[in-house]
DNA sequence: ACTATCTCGTACATTCCCGTACGAGTTGCG
DNA sequence: CGCAACTCGTACGGGAATGTACGAGATAGT
């Protein structure tokens, strides 16, 4: 005579970007889906294997509300990853892509730094979660930024073009994720990182270095 | 009147890097350990999150029998951990660190590349198994020779010196494992790797680029 | 050939986490 | 103010993995 089944969000909106929820929620229940989107961030920050349980604890509601918004981990992870990809999307969509491919680069890579730095836990957990070609789907847009960029700076003579764009694609990943990693194990300084990454990646992708040599065969 | 304790391998050596065995143990006995840490090796390159038992399957032994072995997963993962590191000792102290230190860092990088391909999977599943300190006690050796090849780069003027070893060591870390990954991925050919990851580096390391601009406060 | 050593299956206890069910209390909202 | 929407505790069921217990059978080594 109670309970129904706690709303159930539902998937209305199609896959597209656009934030669209139910629309029929009390303000109450969106304030709590926001509050668990942030802890589930949070938490995965802290330890990227949090449970569920902890998650709840973290957003400071119960681990059976928490079940009302999202009906599984998997659920819960990659409504947190969209969001973040999608505040993420906000602020690199005002950086400035023009101009010197090297100097917009550089933007581009700081600006992406301190977003990393924040939802690594949470792109962890959602390696372990989801199906790798989700992830890379969610993270298409971004990707696409920067690789236009990079295309651009080879045609323009600005990066070498001995490597492949997917190559200094995933370097630029790889060396922002190891800043991460270098500043959790408490040897490297967070104000450091964003000089250190942009020196490493100029100076790896700038033109006019030997090429790589064919030493094998 | 039968089963005593399977033999319990014993710690009996130090803590040092001598492979010192128990000596009363049937040959037998040491076939199926080294086929175990093989298998465990194998397996976790295939999942860094296999169980024992499939660890097991994959040596082709019984579970039991593995824990005739080693007591506990950590146990196995550390054991599996050191061997190949020993192995992979054994390779890269045959490496000249000699001469010019831009190329003697070459030629490390590419040796330490196969290795690390190889082990990949075991350090994973090791960095959620065992303590961060043992595992970077382990790796001492390996890094302390990469590590000294770095400073007489940067004393000798091959290699930029506005960054900190301990970053041009994580950035080293970071490019192959990357490289690792996009392998995987299927982005990446096998053979390409160790060229691309050298040209990276290099390209990454030399001296004579524009220094880490200070553009934080 | 005999014996201590080793293999290994089955079975079990434990722990941890996910997801579901139920139901009573609380609160936003019209 | 009254109802539907929402919260949330407790409890349960299922599954997976670790580690232990027991004991029968195979094998190496002397």
């Amino acid at each position: 005579m109670s309970t129904k089944k706690v709303a159930l969000p539902g998937d209305a909106g199609g896959t597209h970007t656009g934030a669209s929820r139910p629309l029929n929620q009390r303000a109450d229940a969106q304030r709590n889906r926001v509050k668990i989107l942030a802890a589930t961030s949070t938490a995965l920050h802290k330890d990227p294997d949090a449970s569920v349980a902890a998650i709840a604890a973290e957003a400071g509601v119960g681990r059976m509300t928490l079940y009302g918004h999202f009906t599984s981990r998997a659920e819960l992870i990659e409504a947190a990853l969209v969001e973040s990809l999608e505040r993420g999307e906000q602020v690199l969509s005002e950086v400035s892509i023009d101009g010197n491919a090297a100097d917009a680069f550089s933007r581009l890579v700081r600006s992406s730094w301190s977003l990393l730095d924040r939802s690594r836990g949470l792109l962890a957990a959602a390696q372990r979660e989801l199906p790798a070609a989700r992830i890379r789907d969610l993270h298409e847009a971004s990707e696409a930024r920067m690789r236009s960029l990079l295309e651009r700076g080879q045609r323009e003579g600005a990066f070498r073009s001995d490597l492949p764009i997917s190559w200094l694609l995933a370097t630029t990943h790889v060396v922002m994720n190891g800043a991460a990693e270098e500043i959790s194990a408490g040897r490297l300084r967070l104000g450091d990182a964003p000089g250190f990454i942009d020196a490493t990646l100029r100076a790896a992708f700038a033109a006019g270095t030997a090429p790589v040599a064919e030493r094998h065969r």
